[in-house]
DNA sequence: TGCAGTAAGCTGTCTGACAGGTAACGGTCG
DNA sequence: CGACCGTTACCTGTCAGACAGCTTACTGCA
């Protein structure tokens, strides 16, 4: 007779948070292929539909695709669920950004180590020699996140990566214009001195000065203030 | 032979958006329970693999649950995907829950509604009679929301969600000190009112001292920095 | 050497079955 | 007549095996 193995509860669950999590961790990274649903299925020790059942999962939070005859995808490291992306206009997500920044980078003016400051110097130095603007927009991207970094808070990283994503599916925070280029750099470099100088109040108000500076540089095209666009209030 | 009927093309995700839109859509409210697998294979005319694959995605998504022997329940009728998966210490989560809730307060006194007034002051008022503490601290919750609603911004809602769930999970939004039961209800009638009249800077700085008081309360047992629990630093 | 045909591997789907949990119904006993 | 207990029906969770359709790569033939 059959004798099922010790079908522990929650063997889906189980087998999704693992994929998931080594997904997050970067075991298996952004455009490679995971194992087939069978290998899958043999190292966690299931059968093949709960695998199904957990890659299934993974593609509605938007973390893998799968094609027919070939293979299973990872596409994001973190979940990126449809809704979450329409349902926030570009004008709230800034509004967030701000929130988060700001006192990410007064809070990078404390705490900030040796090894932070230097990160950020290489950072804005390679920024200086880079000529190419998408690998420019990473650098930048890049320098916000070493100051969230700097925090020391791992959450205040995340949101600012994760705002980050955001907006740059709305594919917003490319393309500036050329004439900023100057103005930026000359932002960062405020922003860099204030946290080597461990001044809070300047950092922030630095770090004020470039995200309202960035953001009016698209505020001609695409001007559409919070307030207008909050969503329908039911109760 | 089996002849395979019209094995369409993604079947799976047929099934998973007709259930989300009929979710969406209030064909199935929320805390009602679902047809069994096997009764929607057959309405949809897929298969019980097909159909739990597409349940267990609205799972992932948050929308329902399943339950061993009863069926499967709606729980929501939006996604609702965590933002913030993965540990942060209590005192990171609060650092963040500063950087979010104070802003929303002054958002929330520039661009106030009437109604949202009416409904603060309507949760303030069962507040004040409530007894049950986890009633009061849903409530409390409720607040919070409430305030990150009149902001006017869906993403700061999100947030502050999400950020007292985290709490939650450490059990440290809950169990209030009887003593700050008095105190608390004057935070928020502080709050309440600067928000009432138009105050930004003074819905900020209420909240503040709001935000300060309850984080006061559990500094005894708790007491860590967060600088020092800062995640380590390497590349 | 070039090309076509085939084989292997993958996802997509179906069938049928068993294990284990839950709830409701009915029968038996006090 | 009422309370308790066992049976039964239903549901989800899991497994095994199989076939269809697609893609890739290899192999053999011209």
């Amino acid at each position: 007779m059959r004798l099922h193995v010790v079908p522990r509860k929650g063997a889906v669950a189980d087998v999704l948070a693992k994929l998931q999590a080594q997904i997050a961790k970067g075991t298996y990274k952004p455009d490679t292929r995971l194992p087939s649903e069978s290998e899958l299925g043999k190292s966690f020790g299931v059968s093949r539909p709960v695998v199904r059942e957990a890659l299934m999962s993974l593609q509605a939070l938007g973390l893998t695709t799968s094609q027919t005859g070939i293979g299973t995808f990872v596409v994001s490291d973190r979940v990126r669920v449809p809704l979450l992306l329409g349902r926030y206009s570009p004008a709230h997500v800034r509004e967030v950004r701000r929130c988060v920044e700001i006192p990410a980078a007064r809070l990078a003016a404390e705490r900030r180590s040796a090894r932070d400051v230097g990160e950020i110097a290489g950072i804005l130095a390679r920024m200086d020699e880079a000529d190419n603007p998408a690998r420019r927009n990473l650098l930048d991207a890049s320098f916000h996140i070493a100051i969230a970094h700097s925090s020391g808070n791992p959450l205040i990283v995340k949101l600012v990566e994760d705002l980050r994503g955001v907006l740059e599916e709305h594919s917003l925070a490319v393309a500036r214009a050329p004439y900023r280029r100057r103005a930026a750099s000359e932002e960062h470099r405020a922003i860099y001195e204030a946290i080597v100088e461990c001044d809070p109040d300047g950092a922030a108000a630095a770090m004020d000065a470039h995200l309202a500076a960035a953001e009016r540089t698209f505020a001609e095209s695409s001007s559409q203030d919070p307030k207008d666009t909050r969503e329908a209030k039911s109760k």
